[in-house]
DNA sequence: CTGATGACGGCGC
DNA sequence: TGCGCCGCCATCA
């Protein structure tokens, strides 16, 4: 049965596959945390590895900006021209930018609650 | 092995 | 809301 699935053990490189794919399923006009992405890639506790993988990423069709801190803030410094893409893209999405800062999803919504079965 | 670093997160004030 | 402190994980000097 494919009822199990082998123990999240973040140092294998399918960890990385993982973390893309979940990343790759934030439909457009959405936007998710890193430890959200983490949990819905199966590793939990892992927001900070979310990061690592989107700094060495270099596909530009990955939606990397649809990816905010938990609090909807950019992870990118204000001035930093990675911040003003992602804000652009961002609203390229129809996604609403206030101040560097976007309306994150509540994580009990029915979307995340889809995504998390736990 | 120890300490520093980073596209993080949660809590307290 | 803004800020600082501390915890957590993986990597690197």
């Amino acid at each position: 049965m494919l009822t199990r699935m082998p123990k999240p053990a973040a140092s294998m490189p399918s960890a990385a596959a993982a973390i893309l794919a979940a990343i790759r399923a934030v439909p457009r006009g959405q936007v998710a945390g890193y430890g959200t992405i983490a949990r819905r890639a199966g590793l939990p506790g892992r927001a900070r590895l979310v990061a690592r993988v989107l700094s060495g990423n270099t596909d530009r069709e990955l939606p990397w900006h649809r990816i905010l801190r938990s609090d909807g803030r950019i992870a990118f410094p204000p001035d930093s021209p990675a911040f003003a893409e992602q804000c652009l893209r961002l609203r390229a999405d129809g996604v609403e930018v206030r101040n560097g800062r976007v309306r994150l999803p509540r994580e009990d919504s029915l979307d995340a609650a889809v995504w998390s079965p736990r």
